[in-house]
DNA sequence: GTCTATAGGAAGATAGAC
DNA sequence: GTCTATCTTCCTATAGAC
């Protein structure tokens, strides 16, 4: 009887968790089966590269997440507002309203810095663009102009995360990502 | 013949740049004394209480060298937009012109995470408030008004600081701060 | 104040029963 | 597909010589 689909989702979730709170170097085989009830054996099975192999899982899945609901939402139909409205409403999801933190950011430490370094890179370059010909579409500008708005935007959702994780409270969070949508579509300075 | 406090230092920069770049867990002792060039045992003769009150003092440390350079500058003398600059400056060098991480951002992942909450709570609302003063000075607005608007610079600098990590370069990071005095005195949106 | 040596435990990973 | 048992390596921490 092979495993349902369901499961693999809610296995994977559990995963993601932990890589998410305490990154690659804390996320021991110990946690990782604390939190999803298996043996370690049982991880090897499902994951014979083991810890790295699941954390490129995580990492693949949560990036097939992305450009499924951000990317193809900011290239999708409706005005540039309007996309950039349904961004944020998927990222309000994504981030856990706030209270996650991005594996971009805790992959980059330690050991996953250098196993998953071009992967994040890519990630990064890929959300600028998108964001970026967004921009372009609504402020009729050039890549010059728009890249550094788009970069802004990601810079703000990712250090709202960070100093949300640090004070302990999701309110900048939320208030970044409501005022995205007006602030990138308006000429003015960002 | 005591230890001098040039070598003092030095060690405490080595220490320093190892919890900067793979955070608490990913801090082992091996690595610690590698980068410092003392054997474990030293390290554990300066430091009874091991990796934790290493990483202790490797925060303490930061938090006074911050008190002192980027604290004091905003509530020093001078006109909000001068204080302003000599943050940005002061920022430039701590956090080796974007290439460094925040430990901050590093020590919260993990096993650090409850070690080093409250400090991390204190250290983010400490500058928020310095920055906020500033802005009201600048501004002639209301607390409630400039809180906001001085955790956005936070929130920038922190994001800066992901984002550059993660596509290895220090671009963002340079035009942020360059943009900050003038944005967090401006009374557009910032 | 630094070192070598080592204890005791947790880490990642594998073998083989069921 | 999951488990128990085990291996090796690395970890934190200590003892004691110099």
């Amino acid at each position: 009887m092979p495993t349902t689909k369901v499961e693999v989702e809610g296995l994977m979730d559990r995963l993601t968790e932990v890589f998410r709170t305490v990154g690659y170097d804390g996320a021991t085989l110990s946690k990782l089966s604390e939190a999803t009830g298996l043996q370690r054996a049982s991880l090897y099975h499902r994951f014979p590269g083991g810890k790295q192999e699941m954390a490129e899982a995580v990492l693949a899945r949560a990036g097939e997440w992305f450009r499924k609901n951000i990317l193809e939402t900011l290239s999708g139909p409706g005005t540039p507002k309007q996309r950039l409205e349904g961004m944020v409403h998927k990222l309000d999801a994504f981030y856990g309203r706030g209270r996650s933190s991005c594996l971009l950011d805790t992959l980059s430490f330690g050991d996953g810095r250098s196993l998953f370094e071009s992967h994040i890179k890519q990630s990064f370059a890929a959300w600028v663009n998108a964001l970026a010909r967004v921009i372009i579409e609504a402020r009729g500008c050039s890549m010059t102009v728009a890249r550094p708005v788009a970069e802004d935007a990601v810079i703000r959702i990712q250090g709202a995360l960070v100093l949300c994780r640090g004070v302990g409270n999701t309110k900048a969070f939320q208030r970044i990502i409501r005022s995205l949508p007006e602030s990138l579509i308006r000429k003015e300075k960002s």
